[in-house]
DNA sequence: AGTGGCGCGTAAAGAAGTTGTAAACGGCGA
DNA sequence: TCGCCGTTTACAACTTCTTTACGCGCCACT
């Protein structure tokens, strides 16, 4: 369920590769190989990967020619993993484009690190909100939105809690006590009917008929039920 | 008038602190400091940096609890300088949040390298979004300026802080907590109704009819949304 | 069949808590 | 010194929560 993260690895020794792919696989992406630069350009363009890793000593091309070429069309996070440790390689790939530099040789833990802190920043603009629909009504809970037949609907504090509940345990049902207590916490016993009135408003917002509710249930006696 | 790039960098050596300053200052920052963890914290509240570059190796606090802290509130890139090379320090710092990590000694190219490889995201996070409009609204984030019927609209700092960080998650419902820490910084909790004033100013300046938003909604009990 | 108790649903008034706006104060830089 | 801006204060207006009231349908008991 989670966004897998393709990885492209542009490197020419067989034994980094193994150590490289090893790493990120245990990170939980998954990773496409490309030995040489014009492959790796290639592969760039058919794979569209989310994170791009060079080895800048390719034996066909310059690095920074590729992260440049890369660059032109891609804003995926670029690695740059390299023998040399001369300030003006790392200034010039830096400059061309790439995100980080890292120097062989590096540990595993490193590597992996510096992967995951690349990956953190676009993994936080595609968390997708979890969303759930019934009848003609969509609601969103992180994002706090709920919409019938495309309007948006009103709901006030407590509402929205109990409609939280409710849903987050859908088909089951639950006793007065613990939806009371889940909503309006512990100190508050079983008295009053709050409960009958809100999910009475539940019902007059959320329903199509109100009078004949569908997914909002009653169980006599015991609590209420959602039924998506 | 690109906007400036204010870093706050956290080092209690005197020597470095002139030197990275002096880096920095060439590559058109402008930069505050801190020489102990503690004024870091409370410096960053103040000066709300786009940039944090920390030394792990600070005498009165754990820098890793640093970033956390930062983190909790800001997104900003942070960047670590340490005399450790070890490689758990690495790992640690980064996955509490850090974007880069440079081990002493390091040169004037590379540090100025990194910089730029970090700075250049948030640049193009602000253009990414160059010009929204809603109503008959219409702003440009990258150069700070509203337009109202093509009229241009004075904004105050805090207004258009405010605003950014609304647009910036539109329709999403905003809690009190964290627009406060957004445009205030953590260090003012949830004390204070200026949201309730900002939020009135920027309805009489941007809503149609003040009295009658459409653009930015109460959510009454929970925080404020802006719908476009 | 009538009746009274019980659980439930809805409406509406009052209380409590939040929010909107104006206006005055004070610091800071031009 | 002036003007701008952020903060503080005060109060009016509003939304939400709680309380109270009443009608309905079901079932058991008379």
């Amino acid at each position: 369920m989670t966004p897998e993260t393709n990885v492209l690895l542009v490197e020419d020794e067989p034994q980094i590769r193994r150590f490289v792919r090893t790493t990120l696989e245990g990170e939980g992406c998954r990773v496409f190989e490309a030995e040489s630069g014009q492959r790796g350009l290639i592969e760039a363009g058919t794979r569209k990967p989310d994170l791009l890793i060079v080895d800048l000593g390719l034996p066909d091309m310059d690095g920074v020619e590729l992260i440049r070429e890369f660059r032109s069309w891609s804003e995926a996070p670029v690695l740059i993993l390299s023998a040399r440790s001369d300030e003006r390689d790392k200034v010039e790939a830096l400059d061309a484009g790439a995100d980080d530099y890292l120097t062989k040789p590096f540990g595993v833990g490193e590597l992996a690190a510096r992967v995951r802190a690349l990956q953190r920043r676009r993994l936080k603009g595609l968390e997708a909100s979890p969303k759930v629909s019934f009848g003609r009504v969509e609601l969103d809970l992180s994002r706090r939105t709920v919409l019938r037949d495309g309007q948006p609907i009103h709901l006030t504090p407590i509402e929205y809690r109990l409609l939280g509940v409710l849903v987050g345990n859908a088909g089951k049902v639950m006793t007065h006590r613990s939806l009371m207590r889940e909503v309006w916490g512990p100190n508050y016993g079983d008295s009053g009917h709050y409960l009958r009135i809100y999910m009475s408003h539940l019902r007059q917002k959320l329903e199509a008929d109100p009078a004949q509710p569908v997914h909002f249930l009653t169980e006599t006696g015991v609590g209420y039920r959602f039924q998506p």
